[in-house]
DNA sequence: AATTAAAACAGTAATGATTACTATTTTAGC
DNA sequence: GCTAAAATAGTAATCATTACTGTTTTAATT
């Protein structure tokens, strides 16, 4: 894999860097827009979709029908609120003990697990 | 909510009901379009839905950007094959630890989880 | 500094799953 | 049988994402 660099794929990187909240596509594209005004959408996919593929950053998915992106491509959980969808790193450490006695019964070859909470955020929670 | 009786629903659920790898909209339509030449893929999707809004079915998410639909409703884990997308059943009681370990460390309220596993199936290594 | 081929881009069109809309048909209580 | 609510078929619209195309940028090499 040949890259060669970009100022717009440098910009979308240190975007997702400064975010905690695993914008979408979407929300990437439109806060790159601010510096790069014709930076096209398929741009920012292409790019998220390369970063994510060379590991630089983490795609996500929640069940919500979009991709959210990930800054910090360390293991770990995530929460999903139901009420206003927003996607918050849990401060847990993951375990493989589910994957492990997943491979015990099952004869295939397990290479990993998804698993994601889903519920009510504290802000909604407090909301209502 | 009033339900009114239906012959397409009928035989979307029985379809399902003969199926234990998962299929998809499409899939259920393709089917039940035998019994039923000029049913609307509309009516499948509304059906489906339905079915899972009042707990019949279990609408499954793995990640491929498609959904699921699964006749068995009762908790159990899922895995996805990387290669062939298959999805099946894995026969592994599910415990309740993750969830309760996160809701310890988590200020919001934490519903549910969704877990699956990915890899590849014993069909797809033993071509390879 | 000019040349060049690969890579990346902007802009736009296409795809594919799903949902929404509408006029017609079916269901089920009276 | 009458009627209102529910469901349907068929079609159009939506939305996220991917594909395509002609132009621009990058970076290595003269």
């Amino acid at each position: 894999m040949n890259l060669k660099h970009s100022k717009q794929r440098d910009s979308i990187k240190s975007f997702l860097a400064t975010r905690k909240d695993h914008p979408t596509a979407d929300v990437v594209y439109r806060n790159v827009r601010e510096s790069f005004p014709n930076i096209s959408l398929g741009t920012v996919y292409r790019n998220l979709t390369l970063l994510a593929d060379i590991g630089e950053i983490a795609r996500i998915r929640v069940g919500d029908g979009v991709d959210h992106f990930d800054y910090d491509t360390s293991p770990h959980y995530h929460f999903v609120c139901s009420e206003c969808g927003c996607v918050m790193d849990l401060n847990m450490p993951m375990t493989e003990h589910l994957s492990k006695a997943a491979q015990e019964i099952f004869k295939g070859e397990i290479e990993g697990q998804v698993t994601y909470f889903y519920g009510r955020c504290n802000n909604c929670l407090s909301k209502n």
